[in-house]
DNA sequence: CTCGGCGATACACAGCAGGTATAAAGGACG
DNA sequence: CGTCCTTTATACCTGCTGTGTATCGCCGAG
């Protein structure tokens, strides 16, 4: 049985007249009638009746067209619902970011891509880097933004690319002597009670600051230790000391704080984002597309990949 | 796009190779190839990944088969249900009938039935005669249980089949003189307050008491006149006269009533049993069916038409 | 009784599903 | 680094079957 004896069925159904029905469906009437009488040899049992005043189902015709409709129904729905994935319309899309990409990128990014793409369920996982990027290499993940490039076995499977550089600055309470500064240097913060992100978590940037404030400043040996960017901010908004973190603190400023500019100035680690090279789903090229539009100034760098996932032009 | 390359897209997304999927499939490869990428060019996207570990649906793969595999079920499910409604054991059964068929042959048919076929819906529709006649006629129901056969215009295109004799019974509470006595002379009944059918109702019945009684009969005149045959007995169980009713009473007895037979005995119109002569449906074939094993003394009359709708031995 | 309309049947043809052979691609391995 | 092996895609052929044309059989209308 094929979907084609269902089509002819329910024309039948409909038209009332094997000639009018086949004339509908574009063929000539005998083919018609030899698909019917088919189709009832396989189903076991007479689906029409033939009168003189028209051909009309059985009980169990009426019982065959309801489920001959929902079957036709399906498989259009198939086709329109495999070009709404292909087309990146709906599907899912597993996000996993260091927490404070909900700094500066992410807002933008996901609030445009939620608007372009309302039917793609974002699943958003904030983690440290090394997980991050574990997860991206085990297909956890379908995109992954981290600290510095991701390492380790399997790294060389994904295409990083660099969306943003930034440098230490320093966030203090309004009540904060340094407060009204443009700027700290860095001897200044030595003298200062700290607050830094958690070491295991991100270890390119704490060995950043130990190679800065040297290897065994006590002021880094006493300073409060926190588990992500916005806890920084915290603490130092309520006058906890001095928190250190990226530049990107400033995209998002909070009521109460002043951020001083560190002196000299200090790069951290790239925020880098990563998804594996092999990877072509139409969700991710489309996230990738969101976020060459929302990043300028990584554009080229993400140009090369849209295009290579671009579906060939006919 | 046909049933088939739902099929064979199931197929390759559970092998996940084309080679093997084509062997369950019972084909070579090479058409399997050929019609999955038929169904792709057909669909406008890529369902499929083709990588030396194996072949997997992609986004789009994975929405379309949900969807067909929808499809397949309902096409399935077309041919089972088809079947079903075919063999009679799904589907409506509309009878209309007059009440006191309720009394006898009603109860034991219906039980059965109902164990027979459970997926069937009985619409029951009690109703006077005439009524059930004419809308068997116009099409509003499949069988009707009526007092004589059906009168009137369109009658000829229905079969009717007798399936009772009846003959006119008293009916009185167990306080009323007659009680005990196992019959009663129509001399007798002139003298006593009746209860008797409506009139409008059944104008065969009335006719026939008119009939007995005398044309004038004031007893007649005064009788207490009851919609149906169990408010007849209700009323005479609570004294309020002698009922005047069908043989079939004695099948369901009452609680605190005496029945006695009317001498001479009086024949009443026969029940009878009515369908559309063209009326080969399967439920109607098993109702009739189960008519003729409840009723033996009818089962001859029915084996006809029963032949009749019989699938073709091939 | 004839005519007209409709579905079924007969038969020829063409289009396509499926078969065989083989190419192409891409790892595995010596 | 070349060879082999596995797997999918392509090429080409064949046979089935879906479709078209012609016609029959049936039944009701006039």
């Amino acid at each position: 049985m094929e979907a084609r004896h269902l089509r002819y069925a329910l024309a039948l159904a409909e038209h009332e007249h094997f000639g009018r029905a086949a004339a509908a469906l574009g063929i000539a009437q005998p083919p018609l009638s030899k698909q019917i009488a088919d189709l009832e040899r396989e189903v076991g049992a007479r689906l029409f009746e033939r009168t003189r005043q028209g051909v009309f189902p059985t009980a169990a015709g009426e019982a065959f067209l309801a489920r001959a409709r929902r079957a036709l129904d399906e498989m259009a729905a198939a086709v329109s619902d495999a070009g709404r994935a292909a087309r990146g319309e709906t599907g899912r899309l597993r996000l996993g970011f260091i927490a404070s990409a909900l700094l500066d990128p992410l807002p933008g990014v996901l609030h445009r891509f939620g608007r372009e793409r309302p039917d793609v369920r974002l699943e958003l996982h904030e983690m440290a880097s090394s997980r991050s990027s574990a997860a991206l290499i085990a297909g956890e993940l379908d995109v992954a933004i981290t600290l510095g490039p991701p390492r380790g076995a399997g790294a060389e499977r994904l295409v990083s690319v660099p969306i943003g550089h930034d440098y230490l600055v320093a966030v203090v309470s309004t009540a904060h002597p340094l407060a009204g500064r443009p700027e700290v240097r860095v001897e200044q913060l030595r003298r200062q009670r700290l607050i830094v992100a958690a070491s295991e978590d991100e270890p390119a940037v704490s060995a950043g600051l130990r190679a800065l404030l040297g290897r065994d400043s006590p002021a880094l040996a006493g300073a409060t230790v926190a588990r992500d960017v916005h806890t920084i901010v915290g603490l130092a908004a309520s006058g906890v000391g001095v928190g250190l973190g990226p530049s990107r603190m400033l995209a998002a400023p909070r009521q109460g704080t002043w951020f001083c500019e560190v002196v000299p100035r200090t790069p951290l680690p790239d925020l880098v984002l990563s998804f594996a090279a092999r990877d072509t789903s139409p969700v991710l090229t489309a996230f990738l597309d969101t976020i060459r539009r929302n990043c300028p100034t990584v554009g080229a760098a993400l140009d090369h990949r849209l295009r290579a996932a671009a579906p060939p032009s006919e």
